[in-house]
DNA sequence: TGACAAAGTGTACGGGATACACTATATTTT
DNA sequence: AAAATATAGTGTATCCCGTACACTTTGTCA
């Protein structure tokens, strides 16, 4: 048990961990990634990414110190999710976590990830093993948040590469929101944002018409979180 | 210093806090409860309500404990705003805070408040007095976020009694929004959001006409949180 | 009974969400 | 070199909703 008092009683301990829900889109599907647990409890079980919190760091540094050590992935926007502080969610005694959540491009992730400590793995959303701890609630309501946001945020751009096409982007979309677009709809509405960049690369993807590379424009989206995005349909 | 680990090195204490921002319309506008400290550090300062969580309990559970034990204020919906986890926020050590947040209609909280055992007072949010710890922050924080959340929740409806003119309703959202609103524009759309009922009575309120009360029809409220509720202007 | 003050009501305009299908073109195959 | 392929890329009509704007109604109180 981790529960103690300092002296003067007024303070009480508790242990503080973190996890992270990290979200990529591979293979035109939603994933997930998990780690092994290599100990007790749940020792051999899929978990989110994390770990405790040490007291000299921060809560959000302690997010991305545990994603870096478990998966080799660093230098990424981790948003805070949610905290969890039912008592008894972890069975060695009170442990508060503190949930993050945050979508990359897997090609990005992919080249750091080469030399892992932890067993670490994508798993569809869809189709999820079982998981350690309150770990799938973690999942579930960061799912939720995700497909809440993706309508007035631009959250669906952190998926792709820095230079990307609009039916990479719209598959983005697609994926997260679970349903269908409409190509000319979308394509207007994303162009008239503002936000996008048109460049004079293209990508040639087989045996068809290249499609036109963008880049996202920074300095206008400030704007456009105030005013919320409404993407179509 | 809480700090500690216990004999397996596996667990590092902290002291969990909660703090509660909880708003309300008086005269026209948005007030916080503030609670004069009785202890050091920052004896004597303004403060939001909140305290430790104690081992047993849910963080949840927390809050609503402190909110009335310093305020004698209870069975009101908090919401989780935000967990601030920065080292140094707490002159005694490491305490991190789960803060939360709550609208409360005034005339219903009155007769709790009775009976307060710390002393407690409103301030208008645009003129607060010192806050202790980085309470400002979570303040300024709990503001924003509730700007934003009116535009697609039913919040405005807390800060009213269970009967309500269109008038009281469209002054709370003024007072949040912090801009006038359309009167015509304004009953047509929480009209026909369907989310409203009239009653058979009426509210005088001096010597003009006297208006029609109106309920909150709980049920529909749901799928409206689907939707996004968006209020004209 | 007349003054008061807030309650309550309608319409015109513009913009954006929605629904819907064909043409353009680089690449690959024959 | 011509044909097949498969995705890229484009326009229009409709409808709903957000916006702007001002007068009439009515219970109360002097």
């Amino acid at each position: 048990m981790p529960a103690t008092s300092n002296p003067n009683g007024h303070f009480t301990g508790h242990a503080i961990a973190v996890d992270v829900v990290l979200l990529t889109i591979l293979g035109g599907t939603l994933k997930l990634l998990l780690v092994k647990r290599e100990q007790a409890p749940y020792r051999g079980a899929w978990a989110l990414p994390g770990g405790l919190v040490s007291p000299e760091e921060s809560v959000d540094d302690a997010a991305l110190r545990e994603l870096q050590e478990e998966t080799n992935i660093g230098n990424i926007y981790l948003e805070q999710l949610y905290t969890f502080g039912e008592p008894n969610r972890d069975p060695r005694g009170r442990v508060i976590t503190v949930a993050y959540y945050a979508l990359v491009n897997w090609q990005q992730f992919q080249l750091k990830a080469r030399q892992r400590v932890t067993e670490a793995s994508w798993f569809p959303v869809k189709r999820l093993p079982p998981l350690a701890f309150d770990h799938r609630r973690i999942v579930d309501y960061a799912l939720e948040r995700l497909r809440n946001k993706i309508n007035y945020t631009t959250v669906g751009f952190q998926l792709l590469s820095r230079q990307f096409t609009l039916t990479e982007l719209q598959g983005s979309y697609e994926v997260i929101l679970g349903q269908r677009l409409d190509k000319r709809n979308f394509r207007r509405k994303m162009l008239q944002l503002g936000i996008l960049k048109g460049t004079r690369d293209f990508k040639a993807n087989g045996r068809q018409r290249p499609a036109r590379l963008y880049t996202f424009t920074e300095p206008k989206v400030i704007k456009l979180q105030e005013k919320g995005i409404i993407v179509p349909y």
